[in-house]
RNA sequence: GUGAGCAUGGCGAAGUGGUUAACGCACCGGAUUGUGGUUCCGGCACUCGUGGGUUCGAUUCCCACUGUUCACCCCA
């Protein structure tokens, strides 16, 4: 091993057929959940000029200072791999003028984004997420309907206890004053803090509310610097307020957490993530109500979250383990003489053309062999041919569930199986 | 980036410093002439991630490398 011919690349994964099936089950789910819910999909680049992603997703997040797949392409320009898909969405929004549209923006997105990240468990470099944004709209309402859709797209793939966490993160107005205050709390009790804390103070003093360490959280404390949730301008407070009452008469169950802080610098206001006893989250989202100018477009509130496809799948995997079905094959051809050879290729096309899912051995096996493999891949019947059946221009029509077998001509096959003569 | 564990046939999984590397699943063939799924019989690793070292001898001991898993960090 160690091959770099036959082996993957680090973090990523191979999805076998066996386990596509549940792919195209969650993926038919969220489309149409999205539909119902007056959502539109659009497909944006899988990378983009990496700009955008240092300035939308923030310079001091991790994703940016180091988990991000940059690279230079072959006309010098810096172009990274997407590590989330807001940002994309968000620029496409601004370019092709989606704001020009008169009601609010409600898109959707399916599909690969890309961290370079040391792989575990529920965490891969090349991820799969589904995501919403909703622009130009501001009302407590929306966060209300966006974090409902949330819960709902979890819980229809079949998460029954689906945790809602949610904090307000602040806007423009009382952020900087916040991260004053925590500035000025802290600083005296920087040398206890760990060195993680040392530099969030610096750059990103709300983060230290996320550290797991527990002398930062006993200083957090000590030091009396409130949380963002106690110092929230007025406007911030109103909203909140507004999408807690929303939920609650929507009985949407939540748990407010005042430490909840997302990794992504472009949240305001409302913040929340899906969690399940257990796991690490599978779902997270915020209000970015500037992004959309930030990215160059016209002052625009935008509202989205993002679903972990992968950790969805793995939760669901643990939960209901039962094994996926292969795709249904009907009838497999079973050829019992060489010379009948063309003659069973011909009526393996009658069945196709039909519509009747059909197929056959292509290694030379022997009819025993033959027999076989239609077991194996699951085939309700046998058409067997041999000299016999091409002489008389018939066919044996075996069901393999009860072993029964008739002969019939070969032109009323068709008919047979459609008008379901073959239920017995 | 930090720490720990693991690398044996298609898959799962034993094992020992020394003549033939268990076993299970899967797969292939056979049990009389053109009939599967059960059963029975037989077959299926010049080789134990790669490179080096110790040794008379290593898949088993040591080192390095690579890969992988898990945790931390962070996130979906």
């Amino acid at each position: 091993m160690g091959d770099l011919l036959t082996q993957r690349p680090r973090g990523t994964t191979d999805i076998l057929p066996q386990d596509v099936v549940r792919w195209q089950e969650i993926e038919r789910t969220v489309r149409e959940l999205c539909q119902v819910y007056g959502y539109q999909e659009i497909r944006t680049p899988v990378f983009e000029h990496t700009e955008l992603f240092a300035r939308g997703v923030g310079e001091t997040t991790d994703i940016v200072e180091k988990e991000m797949y940059t690279f230079t392409d072959r006309g010098g320009r810096s172009v990274t791999l997407r590590p989330e898909g807001t940002a994309g969405v968000v620029r496409a929004f601004v370019e092709n003028k989606l704001y020009g549209w008169a009601d609010a923006v409600k898109l959707y997105y399916i599909g690969p984004m890309f961290r370079y990240e040391k792989p575990q468990k529920g965490r891969l470099r090349q991820l799969h997420q589904f995501g919403c944004e909703v622009f130009g709209a501001s009302g407590p309402d929306v966060d209300a309907e966006v974090i409902a859709l949330n819960v709902e797209v979890l819980r229809r793939s079949g998460l029954r206890d689906v945790q809602v966490e949610l904090n307000s993160v602040g806007c423009s107005v009382c952020r900087p004053r916040h991260r004053e205050q925590m500035v000025e709390k802290l600083t005296p009790f920087k040398e206890q803090l760990c060195t993680d804390c040392q530099r969030r103070l610096e750059r990103n003093p709300l983060r230290i509310f996320d550290c797991k360490n527990e002398i930062c959280q006993g200083v957090l404390m000590e030091s009396g610097a409130p949380t963002i949730l106690e110092s929230l301008c007025d406007d911030c407070q109103i909203h909140f307020t507004g999408v807690q009452a929303l939920l609650q008469s929507e009985r949407i169950t939540f748990k407010i957490n005042p430490r909840l802080v997302r990794g992504l610098d472009y949240y305001t206001r409302t913040a929340w993530e899906c969690v399940l006893p257990g796991y690490s989250s599978v779902a997270g989202g915020g209000r970015y109500n500037g992004l959309v100018a930030e990215a160059g477009g016209p002052e625009t509130p935008g509202i989205g979250f993002a679903v972990g496809l992968d950790r969805l799948l793995m939760i669901l995997a643990d939960k209901q383990p039962e094994k996926s079905a292969r795709s249904r094959l009907q009838i497999f051809v079973v050829v019992a003489d060489p010379t009948a050879q063309v003659y069973g290729m011909e009526i393996l096309q009658e069945l196709r053309a039909a519509g009747i899912a059909a197929d056959k051995d292509y290694l030379g096996k022997g009819m025993k062999a033959q027999l076989k493999s239609a077991d194996r891949l699951g085939a309700a019947f046998t058409v067997i041919v041999g000299e016999r059946e091409l002489s008389k221009a018939t066919v044996g029509l075996k069901n393999l569930v009860t072993g029964s077998q008739l002969e019939l001509p070969r032109a009323e096959l068709v008919e047979y199986l459609q008008s379901g003569g073959d239920k017995q």
